[in-house]
DNA sequence: TATTGTTATACTCTATAACTATA
DNA sequence: TATAGTTATAGAGTATAACAATA
């Protein structure tokens, strides 16, 4: 086996990536699925993905909000929201618990399991974080953030 | 509807995102997000997603290339591959022919509605680029891409 | 009427393991 | 033995449309 998992071309022959590396989205693609991969390794223990360790984080910052306001905050629509605490829920991480004012609505809390593992998680996350970046000093590290923060209309 | 598709969170209540505005892959996620969002829009006339784009792309800069070197160059599996090439064959863009070499492999080209999609294509996705680094001055942008192009070791 | 959560449905991307044909 | 493509299978992420319960 001469080409590691998901890495680029290495079969030395000619390749024309024509206009491709000059795209920002092309890039950030490429980027996002490099992270992606480190992420999976680096949290095999925790099993959990980038998108579920967020939402680990922010049902842990502001517990007790509902699956409406969680999906906003992710910039994802409520359906989709429902599979992805089923997932958690199913795993025992994140229970449902009757809202007290709104009796349409859940309100969302770590279950002690969810809680622990999203601390070991987070230590996990850091490391991983200063191996994607490894090539980037501080500075650099910082720049890229403001860049990508401003992209998309965010602003 | 006071929320727009896919935005994050706008409802003026204080929201606590930890530690995840200071994340490089949960920018990088975030981006990706918008940026995708913004491609599909762009090339709603064309429905295709920005891997197929690339596909696309490949194949006419390096016509004639098999399905596994096609996976190599996109970091992704022979497998993945099969799929993604059945949609674009299915829908006439993309041709697999025999290869004169090899028995065993396809050389895939683009039928002329493939070259045609894809100039069009190429158009809305210079747009859809400009659109989404809109808030980035061209020293910006050749920045943004050369950071990221540092980021997973691609070194 | 509007909102919350849900279900049904659908599409894309991704991988692993095992298989066939060919090298 | 090794490689190219395929299939079966699986999981995650995403969305739209329609529905029940509640506001």
């Amino acid at each position: 086996m001469s080409i590691a998992k998901n890495s680029p071309d290495q079969s030395g022959e000619d390749f024309d990536y024509d206009l491709l590396p000059g795209l920002i989205g092309y890039n950030l693609r490429k980027a996002q699925a490099a992270a992606f991969q480190d992420f999976s390794e680096s949290l095999k223990g925790c099993d959990i993905t980038p998108g579920q360790f967020g939402v680990l984080v922010l049902i842990e910052a502001n517990s007790g909000l509902n699956q409406t306001r969680l999906g906003n905050a992710l910039g994802i629509d409520r359906s989709t929201v429902v599979a992805v605490i089923d997932r958690l829920e199913g795993r025992g991480l994140v229970a449902r618990e009757p809202a007290p004012s709104d009796r349409r609505s859940y309100a969302l809390r770590l279950s002690e399991q969810g809680r622990a593992l999203l601390h070991r998680a987070r230590a996990l996350v850091l490391a991983h974080e200063e191996r994607i970046a490894k090539g980037l000093n501080s500075k650099e590290q910082a720049q890229l953030i403001k860049l990508l923060s401003r992209l998309g209309g965010a602003s």
